[in-house]
DNA sequence: TTCATCTCTTGATCTGTGTCAAAGCGGGCA
DNA sequence: TGCCCGCTTTGACACAGATCAAGAGATGAA
């Protein structure tokens, strides 16, 4: 993966400053955060972190896309989170997590060590309640994922999961024309409760019908956005999960 | 509802104070959530906040239970959780929430004014952190729940609420020879993501195999831990839910 | 280039759970 | 006491999505 710009990124000059613990440190935190700071490489499929493993670090994404999935016994898997760019791995007072950390594509982490991590935690206030806020919104999308698993058909799933990347993506930025669909059928089966048959199914039928288009089987393109935001079955306004 | 109870109970006897907000709190500071503190009955099937309305109050729960749930434009119905004694609602930093709560039955909240409340928060950090901590453990209870949403069968579903329920009373010291089972079966089809109909049925099926023994309809024993165990599709000594 | 492998698509069939319907409680109220 | 109404059980049937199976594209290595 691309070493040279993960060691040319200074906290202080992160792209993902916006919504990362520093999002609101003045210059001195950062630069207590750079000295506690490192990043850390991985190739699409390693394991980031088993369940259970002790963490050494607490990480903001930078760029890739990792999943967190939990496995019964019998090897039924249930992804339980995407982490995107900007997004959060770890917790204050806690040193394992409950389910396991996968590269989807090649990963970058900006990590931080757990410890010392901790310590700067309880002396600022900000970073401490920043990390609260983002808690919350974690809480708020486990919930709105629980509705889709638990009440939405196939086709619904499919939208919805569209939707979302397609809100994401805006956020973050990089509204391009063609959006990355960063997952396998397999793995986008895994996050909305399907199989990889039925994902599959479902994204033909969208084709058909002119929502979305396909430039190759990762890239598409939302042709028609109403016709999308119909069939997730959400309020036209509600319903925004990120 | 017991008013007499309610109006008679202070923090600093709270009989849920081992999991609540004070849990850690010296005396002053007991004082001080005194002060702002209040208790609120509501009766069975009464709303306690619908969705989007702001929040006056942040509350635990003292008895009774009460569901958060969320609803799809044409009617579907989830539930996203589940209060029991001891539970927290509200959160820092924002004033609405995002589903509705209802109480399930009658039921009894110690209520904190807001806004002293948040003063007090950005004053006494281990309360924050407490915050945080359940946040957390809410976190990961909804990551469990979107396992059994979005994986498991109508029997697993069925199995893994009861030894949850199992699980609490335990934890609250009210190991009964009967548990109480205290949601319609409607309310626990909207819990599991069922139907009404599929969790009469997989109840009388437990019940066939001599798992379960009702002594009323919402009354009933575990009567073999063993099976029921089993029978939730989880590791025998993980996938413990709270 | 060809082969091997992985991912994706499509078809045929099966099945668990939803849907619709009717009847059985059981508690509260007149 | 008896009726009513909400909750629950049970049955018959339908269907969405799972499962099983085959083959078509991609991608990358030799």
């Amino acid at each position: 993966m691309n070493i040279q710009l993960a060691e040319r990124v200074k906290c202080s000059e992160c792209p993902i400053r916006h919504r990362a613990v520093c999002a609101r440190c003045d210059d001195d935190e950062i630069e207590m955060l750079d000295k506690i700071k490192s990043y850390r490489s991985f190739t699409a499929g390693e394991t980031i972190s088993w369940r259970g493993d002790e963490l050494s670090h607490v990480s903001s994404v930078v760029h890739g896309i990792a999943t967190l999935s939990k496995t019964l016994d019998d090897g039924r898997m249930q992804m339980v989170g995407l982490l995107l760019p900007s997004d959060f791995i770890g917790r204050p007072g806690r040193t394992t997590l409950d389910f396991d950390v996968v590269a989807a594509s090649d990963v970058t982490l900006c990590s931080f060590e757990r410890k010392p991590f901790e310590r700067l935690l309880a002396e600022t206030p900000h970073i401490s309640q920043r990390l609260v806020e983002m808690a919350m919104d974690e809480l708020d999308a486990a919930r709105d994922w629980m509705v889709l698993l638990g009440r939405k058909t196939a086709r619904e799933k499919i939208a919805t999961f569209i939707q979302m990347l397609v809100q994401r993506s805006h956020v973050d930025g990089t509204d391009l024309p063609d959006l990355a669909l960063p997952l396998t059928r397999e793995e986008i089966a895994s996050y909305l409760g399907l199989t990889l048959e039925t994902v599959s199914r479902q994204l033909t039928q969208l084709k058909k019908e002119g929502v979305i288009a396909f430039s190759d089987r990762r890239k598409f393109t939302v042709t028609d956005h109403a016709a999308l935001l119909d069939a997730t079955g959400d309020d036209a306004d509600g319903g925004v999960i990120v």
